[in-house]
DNA sequence: GGTTGACCTGGTACCGGTTTCATAAATTAT
DNA sequence: ATAATTTATGAAACCGGTACCAGGTCAACC
């Protein structure tokens, strides 16, 4: 393979102006240039990336953390990552955790060894003093409200105020009983607690009864519509932690030539369109963008991105 | 921020022997390794990754070429993909073209310069034989039938078995004229190749009328529904190149109170099974994960993945 | 007792660039 | 005419590792 020492030998010039031609900077005659330009043409030279990064100390590249790849919720956010990225020269690499911290924790040390410039969670298992910790080693951004006094730049919807608005529209439609379906029942998850806290707020004590926990995707979704189906006391609506999910309960209903449920569900997917029910828009292809300025930043802004709800 | 020759010097020992211990080679004295590792501990040294991936020549890193990231079949190779990669120590990076073959071109040039192991082509704008005229500087796999005698490896899923059974299916359920809808009407698009001909192999010469391209989601889709539900003479089904295009020919059916219109989609999405269409599960996942597992091999095999036709 | 081979360690070239610094010539300013 | 810049170029250190090779110790084997 060739390199920069061999076009210098060849070209009669240094390495130091070879290195010039390529990164165009002035201080280079105009036949010399000309000259070495052709050479590395003519030998078919292109720079070595990785050493190229190593003497700079940068990658140009942001690792993002996500659970997996294949849910329209990070499907969406990381679009709109991969979107601003593209625009500013960057390198995206994904990187899954299925939910496991010590894989988190490998990915803080991959920062840590300069693999990324910056890391974007999407999602976490750790807690956020962890990610703290590796701040030092590289921009960290969290797409969650970590609170004032954290040095973490941050991106995220406003999850409590859109599913305020939510239940609040819910309760005035005369929904007295709300059902809840959430992911994961902890508190490292911000949806749930905002979840939680919003619901505390318009409805009062979230009865566990009234809880069904563990859901991802459609098939889940229909799962807690057979829970909620055979609950007593029945609850009137159910509110999803997103739209494939409330499809789910929504079409359990329909399968089984119940009274339709209604359901808000979040993200407004295709589904929520098709089953024309009340959704969320969170613009996550916003909040993307806004978590990848924030990662070339160096700053730990916290941006908020308005949500939107979309009754139907 | 300290590197192995500060461990090396601060340790009495070379930077050989640290090395050796980074790497848990053999030949160091169980005393001596504890000391570097005690050493290494205490300054919180981690390896530089880039410096190791310079010296080994490579980076475990594959780069995934697609038009954009949030459309429901990249995201399902993707997901493939990355989970694969997952498994086997390597990394994932998206590179968006937005089918511009002059970005195709850039990435084929970081391979060049040892940026990635290797290029998934997940969809490509630019012709077989350059992609093939790269393939001296790295692994390259395309996920589409490249024909016998090309060099290139290939991961790709039965579209023309699958096309001609579903097509099959529509005949003989007395759909006797099909519309298609299709995304970009061009030669390079492997799926608009085999759908044509397919359709041709079961319903003979498609009329240009009967064709709508330029789809490639829902909303795309429902402009389809539009155009059919006007043509004379009208088609009895269309078949589409995914389900939620197909789901919005099908909704501008049932928007506009006109007898549905019996549609065929691909990738077994939410939104066939939803509104209950027939589709073609092409089994994505399943095809990230051969093109994984290409990637990192040497070899330019091919390996198709069967299509499943699901009747509904 | 000498040869063999496993074990241990360090020196140093190498991966392929960037960047600082020194030097000198050509311009420009005073 | 001289001082001060600007332009042009190369040598060499540096980024932070890996890996080959040489050299030395020590037990086992013939």
């Amino acid at each position: 393979m060739t390199n920069i020492h061999d076009i210098a030998r060849l070209s009669g010039y240094s390495v130091s102006t070879v290195s010039r031609v390529i990164n165009h900077q002035k201080y280079v005659a105009d036949d010399k240039r000309a000259k070495v330009e052709k050479i590395m043409h003519d030998l078919d030279y292109v720079p070595n990336r990785l050493a190229r990064d190593l003497s700079k100390g940068r990658t140009k590249t942001i690792g993002v953390v996500l659970p997996y790849a294949n849910h329209p919720y990070f499907a969406r956010v990381v679009d709109g990552i991969v979107m601003a990225a593209f625009e500013a020269g960057y390198k995206i690499t994904l990187l899954p955790t299925n939910y496991d911290m010590t894989v988190e924790r490998q990915y803080l040390d991959q920062l840590r060894s300069k693999a990324y410039d910056a890391l974007i969670f999407t999602s976490r298992s750790s807690q956020l003093e962890t990610l703290e910790r590796y701040r030092k080693y590289g921009q960290i951004v969290c797409c969650e409200d970590p609170g004032d006094d954290r040095p973490l730049a941050a991106a995220y919807t406003d999850r409590l105020g859109s599913f305020v608005s939510a239940l609040n529209w819910a309760k005035q439609s005369g929904y007295e009983k709300m059902g809840v379906v959430l992911s994961r029942n902890n508190v490292i998850s911000a949806s749930t607690r905002m979840t939680r806290q919003a619901y505390e707020r318009v409805y009062g004590h979230l009865e566990d009864r009234d809880l069904f926990t563990g859901a991802v995707k459609y098939e889940d979704g229909y799962r807690a519509g057979a829970y909620f189906a055979k609950l007593t006391p029945a609850v009137d609506a159910v509110f999803a932690n997103g739209d494939d999910i409330a499809a789910g309960v929504h079409q359990y209903y329909l399968d089984h030539q119940l009274t339709p449920l209604p359901v808000i569900g979040q993200e407004n997917l295709l589904s929520s369109r098709l089953l024309k029910f009340s959704t969320i828009d969170h613009h996550l292809e916003a909040l993307g963008q806004a978590a990848f300025r924030l990662a070339t930043a160096q700053s730990t802004t916290h941006e908020l991105i308005k949500s939107d709800f979309i009754k139907r």
